[in-house]
DNA sequence: TCAATATATAGATACTTATCTATGTATCAA
DNA sequence: TTGATACATAGATAAGTATCTATATATTGA
């Protein structure tokens, strides 16, 4: 069975017009902090937030050289995230239905 | 260039623990709200709330029966989001940064 | 018709969060 | 050393939301 609490907490992360923009850049290589922020109107501290948030969720890393903080995101995420969406929308033994019998259908 | 904010909608749906289980339970089939009620603790105008936000969605379809109301899985929903998430983690031609070209890397 | 069942709606509450301004810290170039 | 740049943190505010109780509506069986 899915473990939907854990998922919840990533889904949550992506929950945000402005953090799926960022993951969809990210999705490209690496980048810095001040090259993300070029492509939103909000401010800088909001930018800060929102990496914290994909930071805390497992769905970024981010390693500081210098004065820049570089953002890349996590091979584990993507695979896995994948994995979960492919398990969650298809009819699988994983299902909780298949855990209870109480599963009734309509006609 | 990926629709953001249409999918930050749908994934803010699914931004709930237990919004995930009921998609779990659904991609098995149709089933009425009685009997997903059964496999939570909340109450019923709970559920009823999270069946509106599945709706809203885009992401399940209902219909009425009688009595009950039978939920079912859009496979529009399944289908699309699926695409969606495997664009939006892969490094593609459709991702904003090859939009413009500010987007610089480190070395 | 009446009672029970299935579901929706209204309104309230507590909690979360996206954003801002203000400010602090660290790094580097001159 | 000084000023500029990159980033984080603190604190406030406004908006959203998950849940509840109370109640309304609709359907069906007796």
């Amino acid at each position: 069975m899915l473990n939907y609490a854990a998922y919840a907490q990533v889904i949550k992360a992506m929950a945000d017009e402005n953090r799926l923009k960022i993951i969809d850049l990210l999705s490209c290589g690496t980048m810095c902090a001040c090259e993300i922020l070029k492509n939103f109107d909000f401010t800088q501290p909001t930018l800060s937030h929102h990496m914290k948030v994909l930071q805390t969720a497992g769905i970024v890393s981010a390693v500081k050289k210098g004065r820049w903080q570089y953002y890349t995101l996590l091979p584990e995420f993507t695979t896995e995230f994948s994995e979960f969406i492919k398990q969650l929308l298809r009819d699988s033994h994983e299902c909780v239905c298949h855990s209870d019998s109480s599963c009734s259908r309509p006609d």
